[in-house]
DNA sequence: TCTGGGGTCCTAGGACCC
DNA sequence: TCTGGGGTCCTAGGACCC
């Protein structure tokens, strides 16, 4: 099987982590039901568990539930991206106050190095206390001797309130015991598929999977399942990934509010993520040497289904706007059928490479509006006292007014109106 | 009659994650 | 009328080469 792990590792994760977000910023919504919704408002993306109790599905189509929703007296927000990104930073600077190394998994999931601590339990109840403190978001962890370890801790913290947000599962001796109390589908790495195959073999509960043979469950769920099982065991197959690595690949994808029927604005909505993915690569200090453009219809929608996509080289790996919007544009004008009602569109990259000579990132202009909302944040919270009422409530107004301005047009990522581009 | 074999590269598609 | 977006990894299979 390999040897056992003598390390420690800490997954901590926001709980319903964006809706913990909208809350910061307006307490009135502590204890209410909260989702927060897709682009266009499209579907739920994050649900409180007070949301989740009133029958509210991930991923449930808010045109369909917003009837029976709002009448239970469920809130919806719709989603604001860099909001979550500044708190997850903030979230992720207390992180750091507690642990040699982390890893940002997501948005909301960190890894940490605990090896060294003395009472890792301890330490993650403390650590736990203070994000809340600091930040306003309240978190769960779990604790393993492997990563694989620590992602079921963290379920099993998130699914029984007894445990107090903390669940630790280094000792062996206790750790079969909570492993078979989940099923296989909650298993990191085990989606439905996989899930299907398994209880097709009896396999029901996490201990089942923790005891096959690594090898054997090869042929069942390729490399990924194998290390798995051994991950499960306490055997360590993947270390923390405190440096992220180069990125491989990028894109830029929405679904439209209305189907589109037309070329040009098909065009000028592809135009628009070609220069969107242009930022994104500036931004990553990356260039594309081709980019993939494709469009489908509505797989919810009757009549006649078409998905296409097209792959655009370019002379030379460039991020620059024009040569990609010309290429993407180019790329559409090649694809067009007309005829269909297209419900979403995007622009896919592969093959990122840095620019020749010294990699150079360039930094992003820091949005004055945002840096003011974190700062403003630091007075509701944290360090500055959250028992402070005074300046407390003048610093939510200014949030609250801020966080207004960031759901102009600028900061959501609907359809843009931008001129028609012809080519 | 007998119809190579192994390597690499590329791509598409599946599966999974948050 | 309206059903998210952005990633990673793995495998199979075809093209190509010697």
């Amino acid at each position: 099987m390999g040897q056992a792990s003598d390390r420690v590792f800490a997954l901590s994760d926001g709980n319903s982590f964006y809706c913990s977000c909208e809350r910061v910023f307006e307490p009135a919504l502590e204890g209410r039901a909260l989702i927060v919704l897709s682009n266009n408002d499209g579907c739920a993306i994050a649900r409180t568990p007070e949301a989740k109790a009133l029958g509210i599905r991930m991923g449930d189509p808010w045109f369909r539930v917003r009837d029976r929703a709002t009448a239970a007296g469920v809130v919806a927000r719709s989603s604001n991206y860099a909001l979550y990104g500044d708190m997850s930073r903030r979230v992720n600077d207390v992180y750091r106050t507690f642990a040699p190394d982390v890893e940002i998994y997501s948005i909301d999931e960190s890894f940490l190095d605990f090896s060294d601590a003395a009472r890792p339990a301890a330490l993650a109840r403390e650590m736990r206390a203070t994000v809340r403190r600091w930040t306003g978001i309240p978190t769960c962890v779990g604790l393993g001797p492997t990563r694989t370890l620590a992602k079921v801790a963290n379920h099993i913290a998130k699914r029984f309130p007894d445990l107090g947000g903390v669940c630790d599962l280094t000792d062996p001796a206790t750790r079969g015991g909570w492993l078979a109390r989940v099923g296989v589908a909650d298993v990191w790495g085990v989606g439905p598929a996989s899930t299907t195959r398994l209880r097709a073999q009896g396999i029901e509960t996490a201990d089942q999977l923790a005891a096959l043979d690594p090898r054997a469950v090869r042929p069942l769920l390729t490399v990924v399942g194998e290390r798995l099982v051994r991950e499960l065991n306490g055997v360590l197959c993947a270390d923390l990934e405190t440096t992220p690595p180069r990125r491989k690949g990028m894109a830029v994808t929405r679904s439209f509010g209305r189907p589109v029927t037309d070329l040009a604005e098909m065009q000028e909505a592809v135009a628009a993520y070609a220069t969107r993915v242009g930022e994104k690569l500036r931004r990553h200090g990356l260039l594309t040497r081709r980019l993939t453009v494709f469009f489908h219809t509505s797989p919810f929608a009757d009549g006649p289904a078409r998905s296409v996509s097209g792959l655009a080289t370019l002379r030379e790996p460039t991020s620059d706007t024009l040569e990609l919007v010309q290429a993407a544009v180019g790329a559409v004008r090649r694809l067009w059928r007309p005829g269909f009602r297209y419900a979403k569109a995007g622009i896919v990259l592969d093959e990122l490479v840095p620019p020749e000579g010294a990699p150079r990132a360039l930094i992003e202009p820091a949005d004055p509006r945002r840096e003011a909302l974190m700062a403003a944040l630091d007075h509701v919270n944290g360090r500055f006292g959250r028992g402070a009422l005074a300046p407390a409530r003048a610093g939510l107004r200014r949030a609250w007014a801020l966080k207004a301005e960031m759901r102009s047009p600028a900061y959501t990522t609907r359809l843009p109106d931008i001129p028609v581009l012809r080519c």
